[in-house]
DNA sequence: CCTCAGTCAGAAGTCATCAA
DNA sequence: TTGATGACTTCTGACTGAGG
């Protein structure tokens, strides 16, 4: 079915002994952001709070002081770059663990948005790939390589403490989904995170993939958890291929979540809450439920996205609105990665909004 | 002196376009 | 429809400079 080229077996996974040989103690510990000057060169430089994209502005010259000296500005801005390229390293790790997968292109969008080419990630992660056992895998398609983190990397990751808890669990199955159809979903939630991260929304550390979120008809796993800029969450589902039966189901999967009985007992101070309140609705319960965000990604052999997401408006105006007590909003990936999340591209399922598009701060509140 | 990162050039593969 | 061509992207190797 897939017309890519089956691609080489990936690193054998290493076993535990391998990557604590690889993590020492003194070199996972994480909490200390500033490297410590006795930290040998050698060990990976996990800086993950590094603001990634700093508001420094392409090309800008004419804000540092010493630009004027074209030896010293030379100097200075190569001191920079190297300086950005050891810490790259780790931010690259960080990210393909909490991704999953990306292309050194949305590596570079999110990491290296001010630089004009891919080699600085490219050379990061060959890097990466150089160490024993390797911390990342690649996959060949055409005109493009796939990135993704390997136990030992996740490993390594997960030892900077800079890595949310259940953020990615890269097992053998995600591996192998990297390297299946199902990349092109992962790609697609890269994209989706990417144009958050341009739009200043969210950054790329603050999304989750893939957690499990318990519910009376079982677990409900989003494809993504964003929190965002204005320190509310959202929920966001990829659909490339999904049948619109299946992404109603879901629909009805997220509102089991939202309707979910409180878990655990309550106390005189505080009642009882549910799962939902109690991962994101604040200490006083004053947010309400998170919004449901799908965006439409293109798949071959698949209507366009404008089309599919249309004809889901259509199932879920018969169903949703009347029963469902949460926020479901869609868009094309196309739109999002052309406008942003911040501009009107949202469309509000259910509601009678009609065609209308919002701003991702303009969305109603569920109720 | 050694290691590592930055940079560059060249090669390879694919896709899109255009003319025959 | 087919072949040529250019554009695009990635990879690899080599060189250079900084820092320990």
């Amino acid at each position: 079915m897939t017309t890519a080229p089956l691609p080489p077996v990936p690193p054998t996974p290493p076993t535990v002994s391998d990557s604590a040989a690889t993590v020492s103690p003194e070199a996972s510990p994480a909490a200390s952001h500033a490297p410590s000057p006795a930290v040998p060169s050698r060990r990976l430089a996990v800086v993950a709070d590094q603001t990634p994209c700093r508001p420094v502005p392409a090309g800008c010259n004419s804000s540092s002081p010493s630009a004027d000296v074209p030896g010293e500005a030379s100097r200075a801005r190569k001191t920079a770059a190297t300086k950005a390229g050891a810490d790259i390293r780790g931010e690259v790790l960080l990210t393909l663990a909490q991704l999953r997968l990306a292309t050194p292109r949305q590596l570079k969008a999110l990491l290296l948005p001010h630089q004009q080419d891919t080699d600085h990630v490219r050379r990061a992660l060959r890097n990466l790939l150089d160490e024993s056992p390797a911390l990342v895998g690649r996959t060949h398609r055409v005109q493009q390589s796939y990135w993704y983190c390997t136990p030992a990397g996740l490993t390594e990751a997960a030892a900077s403490g800079e890595l949310a808890p259940k953020a990615g669990r890269t097992t053998g199955k995600r591996i192998a989904a990297s390297k299946t159809g199902l990349r092109e979903h992962g790609l697609a939630l890269v994209d989706t995170v990417v144009a958050f991260h341009q739009a200043e929304v969210a950054d790329c550390a603050d999304w989750q993939v893939e957690v499990a979120h318990p519910t009376p008809a079982g677990n409900l796993v989003p494809d993504g958890v964003v929190l965002l800029n204005n320190g509310s969450c959202a929920f966001v589902e990829i659909d490339r291929t999904m049948s619109y039966a299946r992404l109603v189901a879901k629909l009805e999967r997220y509102d089991a979540y939202r309707n979910a009985p409180p878990s655990g007992r309550g106390n005189a101070a505080r009642a009882p809450r549910s799962h939902w309140q109690e991962t994101y609705a604040g200490p006083s319960l004053d947010r309400s439920f998170l919004p449901v965000l799908f965006v439409f990604a293109p798949a071959p052999r698949r209507a366009a996205p404008a089309t599919r997401e249309a004809a889901f408006h259509q199932r879920a105006q018969h169903v949703h609105g009347v029963n469902y007590r949460i926020i479901v909003a869609t868009t094309t990936l196309g739109q999002l990665t052309k406008h942003g999340p911040d501009e009107p591209v949202w469309r509000v399922a259910g509601r009678g909004e009609g065609e209308e598009r919002r701003s991702l701060d303009a969305l109603p509140k569920a109720r």
